[in-house]
DNA sequence: AAATATACTTAACACTGTTAATAAAACTAA
DNA sequence: TTAGTTTTATTAACAGTGTTAAGTATATTT
């Protein structure tokens, strides 16, 4: 059946249509400027068009939400390559602070934004725990009990462990992205002092 | 001028009313159901009338902000009397957390919401600066200068450590508010597992 | 009591997400 | 090719949004 296969092709090629004209919108003119009607508009399609291929707004993020994941996936694609976990580590932080700060819309939708989980949490099935998320915290953890297991950090609970380190380079992130260290400090400083915390932060965390 | 006065006190009072309204909608409904409209029926105004006491909705998020702040100072006010910095910085840690966590609303105000930045950003003179903020932070580096200045962390760049512990807690904090612990780990256990990595983190941080 | 200043409301503009009903197009079967 | 069916897209509408301009009451001052 040739003819339902290019059918299908054709509603994946408006569905990326909706999803490039929802990144343009909310990159351009921020978070709440990305609505139907602009998005319609830029497609060149009536707004309700745009409901034949997403249930809702929600689902549009949710979308681009995994996008962006796979995004950052791809950036930390060559991460098994270092052999040192604690290197791989200090790299790791490094990728996840240039990606948030260079996507700051991806990374908005990733780990601020509700609508992407408000679209989790309306599915059913198999689909409604946050597979992205998980399988990127995870990827942290097999790290992090690399390094325990070779000794560069000392023993400790991973998910205590897990957490620190997520934590603290979400915390500059999402501050950095929702403005809260523009008033406090010049722009182009933000990005060294992240990476300078960063060293520190491993320096610290690991075994001497 | 007693009367002055007196209107001035009543103007006040409406001001109060409209910031109460907006917090008990944001607590009730969320932030995106907090609406000008919804406001002026709890106070019983008409919608344009709370325009002749906030200049625009960022405005009303932005005293709320600031209303967060003071609820946060409140909670620190025993702070001075712990002796001990780091002991004092363990606290501050967990008030932090605690007040997150239990003050979901006037934390996203106060770190994660755009809206009272944007209010900020718009205005002149002596308050275009986020003082509320800075105070905040000023009082962390605070006792990490005196941590360090009595031997209990090793010396390193002040703006650097101050940047890795804000980040921490308040990567936790924002991760929990935003729901991305929900479909990780069950509802009760991000506390305990907030205060287990701030214990962590203080102890890594402590010179040995 | 008249004039002025303050407080408040009504009406309107230009938007928003979303649904129901309807029209147009594409595909299938006779 | 034509008739019927399914898919795709549109128009119209509902119920809301922030905000401004203009008009109306209510207080205060002269």
């Amino acid at each position: 059946m040739g003819i339902a296969e290019r059918k299908e092709k054709q509603k994946l090629e408006i569905r990326k249509l909706i999803l490039e004209a929802s990144m343009k919108l909310f990159v351009e003119e921020g978070f709440e400027n990305v609505s139907i009607r602009k998005i319609a508009d830029l497609i060149e399609y009536s707004p309700t068009t745009v409901y034949l291929y997403f249930k809702d707004k929600d689902e549009i993020f949710y979308e681009l939400h995994n996008i962006g994941f796979l995004l950052f996936q791809e950036m930390n694609k060559d991460l098994p390559a270092i052999e040192d976990p604690l290197a791989r580590l200090h790299k790791m932080g490094g990728n996840y602070i240039h990606f948030g700060l260079a996507n700051q819309e991806y990374y908005d939708l990733m780990f601020i934004q509700r609508a992407p989980m408000e679209a989790l949490t309306q599915m059913k099935g198999p689909d409604c725990g946050w597979a992205a998320g998980d399988s990127a915290f995870e990827n942290l953890k097999a790290t992090l009990e690399e390094c325990m297991e070779k000794g560069s950090i000392s023993r400790t609970s991973l998910d205590v462990l897990a957490m620190t380190v997520w934590g603290m380079v979400h915390g500059w992130v999402s501050l950095a992205i929702r403005g809260r260290f523009e008033k406090m400090m010049p722009k182009e400083q933000i990005l060294p002092m992240m990476l300078l915390s960063l060293d520190f932060m491993i320096d610290t965390i690991a075994a001497k």
